[in-house]
DNA sequence: TCCTTTGTTGGACTAAAGTCCAATATACAG
DNA sequence: CTGTATATTGGACTTTAGTCCAACAAAGGA
């Protein structure tokens, strides 16, 4: 893991690049266009960045952040630019870019940044990581008992989320014993934050009377 | 409230973008230099804006951003400037601004900016009211309390945490309860909670054999 | 010195939550 | 039709947590 992927239609800058960021010892791989980097399933690389060309032929690196982004894929970018403006620059690091730069590029400047960015990327792959392991408990979770966890993480009593349930507090026990060990936590301070991180009391629940029996 | 500083030391300047923006409906308090806004108390304003000149004699735009950031007063900034270049604005998106335009300013860009500036100024508000609110309670527990409060949001048993501070678990339960009551929470979950919002096991306790009797 | 705050603890219960073992009822898939 | 998953409930307890009343000791201030 460690990867940089460097986006250029210059294949002098490619080279110059791939050695420079090469010898700082990370992984790389190269595209001529934003194209071919995109259909190289980014989204799966685990800890990399993006170092992109603003200007291409086809679509261009502003362009690409954006299609990453509608597609829901977060990998950190650098910009680098031989004619960029400070509107471009702008948008670029309001859309999240870690940084621009402007060519010819300079370690001192490339190099940081990729360090930067190449944290952030860990930072949020350890975060994502996170919620699909939860996600994935969610998920053995059955109907009834993902409503018994909404209403538990609120702080509601058992005999209170029986009756919004209509049922008994006996049965929500059960639930609740069964919540607490799909979603792996022993103790419900453990699961009050786990809610918290899926934002889990979310579901628009009918408010005021519900089901009762 | 909703108020927009400017700071700019031409006065054409002032009077031209005072006229825009009041004729937007804010309220606007403009100053001619970084000394002169940074003296006027910016952090007690609000919910407020700057809009801030770059280039000034004295302290310029960036140099008050990172003063302002020093004294911890979060006010969004739009920088505008003449002759500004693309790491200039880079440096200042990256140290939080909300925009950064060159001057000419059109008025097309300025006030969606503005907007989106006091739209953050609101959230950080709310956020800081929150956390204010939260601390002034964390202030009326008693070190012991806060003690015990650090160690129940773990989900630590009663005995556990008896154990832990060397006293018994009817004793904690006291505290506990009291904790409940000065913090303002009728359910544990609350308590969970509002130990997240300010990060509370944060305090480096002794690890390992701690203080028994 | 006297009072207040803080930290403790006991007794006596009440309430809530959790556990084990069992048993029904329904819907659905094979 | 049969087995499985889901949802429900009872009984019988054990543990935990919470409440009310009372009391005591040490530290610090007024």
């Amino acid at each position: 893991m460690m990867k940089v992927f460097l986006v250029d239609d210059d294949s002098s800058v490619r080279k110059a690049l791939t050695r420079l960021i090469r010898s700082a010892g990370y992984d790389i791989e190269t595209f001529a266009s934003a194209q071919e980097f995109f259909k190289s399933k980014p989204e799966a690389a685990g800890v990399a960045c993006l170092v992109l060309d603003v200007r291409m032929p086809g679509l261009n690196g502003l362009e690409l952040q954006q299609a990453l982004r509608a597609a829901n894929v977060t990998i950190p970018i650098i910009f680098i630019t031989g004619h960029g403006d400070i509107p471009m620059s702008v948008n670029a690091m309001k859309a999240g870019a870690v940084d621009f730069l402007p060519k010819p590029v300079r370690q001192e400047a490339l190099l940081p940044a990729i360090e930067q960015a190449l944290a952030r990327a860990s930072r949020q792959d350890a975060e994502a990581a996170e919620l699909i392991q939860i996600e994935r408990r969610l998920d053995t979770l059955t109907p009834r008992e993902r409503e018994v966890m909404a209403l538990v993480v609120t702080g509601m009593l058992n005999k209170q989320i029986a009756y919004e349930l209509g049922t008994v507090e006996k049965t929500i026990k059960v639930h609740r014993s069964r919540v607490m060990e799909k979603m792996q936590v022993s103790s419900f301070a453990e699961l009050v934050r786990l809610a918290e991180k899926v934002g889990i009391p979310e579901q628009n629940r009918s408010p005021g009377t519900s089901a009762r029996r």
